[in-house]
DNA sequence: GCGCCTTGTGTAAACCTTTTCATAGTTTGT
DNA sequence: ACAAACTATGAAAAGGTTTACACAAGGCGC
């Protein structure tokens, strides 16, 4: 059976015997149209199954209420958990949340970029520093928040953890623990949050009066490999600390199984730490101590912040940072410096 | 500075010099319209940053070429794998994908399923067999596939692993090493596919002419615990077999995680096969011997079957199912029974 | 009983496109 | 050289909605 041609609001006036202005003020502002209307509408609504063209409401309207969540990579824990956070708040406002995945490829962000400047969506969620907004010049977006990374030029509102502090906690628990000579494993320049996180880092060893000399410092690209390197460099330079600090998790976990590799075992030998608590990290042994990315914190703060925007009007709010102070997690693999720990025999 | 409201064709039209149906054709039938009146055309659009208005052309048109996939997690890896074979295939062929998120919530599933049907999208994909179609009575969807896992009153096309065939050929496996007494965990009737695996297996052992009293059944939902349970649960009963099938990778990882509780080796003492090769499945030790979702293919062939019925407008082709073939990978969890391996003392 | 406010409803314009049909100009075939 | 067939363009309708404005009816205070 063909489908037959849904109903529009002219049907339902029709059967209803009133107009259609008095249709459209029954559906989208009840109070305004007396009860016994009302009823016949909902009842005609009922018969013919009529649903609001949403693209004649919108052209109409000039706007929709659909926000565009964008992620490089929909698989990451981090991405999940923060999404659920922004989907509660943004559909308890009466939003929509669609979802986009770039794959970090520019043509299919572009592409993304570009449906929403057409559908005119009321704002966006960005989980990418990397965008081809170049490629746009003139084309009108509407108002946008970046979450976790801050987004290319920095012209957004950016809400994300506290990465200093955060590298902070984390170095201060190594020295609380009593370790006085730390690897800072994952050191790099291309990234904001692992810059931010090495300066913590370091502010808590200058106020320690810890010397440089004692700052182990490696660089990484934040993979499992670059954590596994690290270990096998230092015992190479026979310059190995008895903690290390990973830039996040997934260096922590290669550093542990490098560490592993060589028949020491965690954390009796030595000490490690990460950053962002992703799922593994509890399933590893023994469990890994870490900062935790407050997620579904900052999905509500952003969205919080978007709706503000959108709802505001204003637009030219200036671009803020919102940091969220994020938790030292007390796992298993932080301890007091064993007899191995420095074993710069 | 108020963003300046957005360019209309009109506007093109008047800079050009042109009609605004000569900017219309010059945009989407470039072949339609002259050379130097195209370039003016052009020229005019980067001068005012046009882009279509998705919403008229759609409400014109009576059809978009958005394809919303819906999936109850998006973090879930069968998921991400998939929407990339499904990504690519689309967009080569001009259309674009939107991702929802349902969480398995019936009001989240509704609010996309009015979403798809107020906005006219071309299609959808369900990753998601529990969806509320009931409460959406003669509100008409467009053309729907489901992929994995077929959705509930089967009157919809259905693209998946052949989850017999795959239960089959991992209990051929582990007949063919040998075992004669094998457990089948996660039993249940409320996954279809599950169910489906669990026939493969008794249809293999029927054909090895193994009596059902070797056949150790053993109830489970598909998670980690129920894997580990299992185990508890057999040598609690003193049941135990040489081989477990389980019926997906998570619960193979909880039985492995509980055989290694009991100081047990895998695969020297017990065999272990699960089904769908999750990303776990290759860091744990051993390695997990399992049953792989053919997931790109299965996106692949999804969205193929799904533009079909979009484009052939038949769209009264009957509903279908396609089930594709999956692959045994042999990894190392799975030898031949040893001694410890029927220990009915 | 009269002006006035309130409440409920209808008419018609506007939102921005695509596309049918018509027209004018240009080739082509004989 | 003339009809026929194209080609390139424009005018105008249509698509489904919201909303400004107008209007009618009813209630109220005086």
């Amino acid at each position: 059976m063909a489908a037959k041609p849904t109903a529009t609001i002219e049907d339902v006036a029709r059967i209803a015997g009133v107009s259609i202005a008095t249709v459209s003020r029954a559906v989208h502002n009840p109070e305004k149209v007396a009860k016994a209307t009302r009823k016949k509408v909902n009842e005609a609504i009922l018969v013919t199954g009529y649903t609001t063209n949403a693209m004649a409401r919108s052209l109409r309207m000039g706007r929709t209420n659909i926000i565009l969540v964008l992620a490089p990579d929909i698989g990451d824990p981090n991405f999940t958990t923060t999404l659920i956070g922004i989907e509660n708040e943004a559909r308890a406002r009466g939003h929509a949340i669609l979802i986009g995945h770039t794959q970090n490829d520019p043509e299919r962000s572009l592409d993304y970029l570009r449906y929403v400047a057409s559908h005119k969506l009321a704002g966006m969620i960005l989980f990418t520093g990397r965008l081809p907004f170049e490629s746009l010049e003139g084309i009108s977006l509407p108002p946008v928040v970046s979450a976790f990374e801050p987004a290319g030029d920095n012209s957004f509102t950016y809400v994300g953890v506290d990465d200093r502090a955060g590298g902070r906690k984390a170095a201060e628990h190594l020295l609380a623990a009593g370790h006085r000579r730390v690897a800072f494993v994952g050191d790099t320049l291309s990234r904001m949050s692992y810059r931010r996180r090495r300066e913590g880092f370091d502010q808590a060893m200058d106020a320690a009066r810890i010397p440089e000399s004692d700052r182990v410092i490696v660089p990484g690209d934040g993979s499992l490999e670059s954590g596994r390197h690290a270990v096998e460099l230092l015992f190479i330079r026979d310059d190995v600390p008895s903690a290390f600090m990973c830039v996040n998790d997934i260096t922590a976990i290669g550093v542990m199984n490098g560490l592993a590799a060589r028949g020491y075992t965690i954390p009796q030998d030595f000490s490690v730490i990460g950053f962002d608590d992703v799922p593994q990290a509890t399933f590893i042994s023994p469990p890994l101590t870490t900062i935790r990315q407050p997620r579904n914190l900052i999905g509500r703060t952003a969205i919080v912040r978007l709706l503000a925007m959108i709802e505001g009007e204003a637009g030219d709010a200036p671009a803020e940072e919102e940091l969220i102070m994020p938790d030292l997690i007390l796992r298993g693999s932080v301890t007091s410096p064993g007899p191995i720990g420095r074993p710069n025999s």
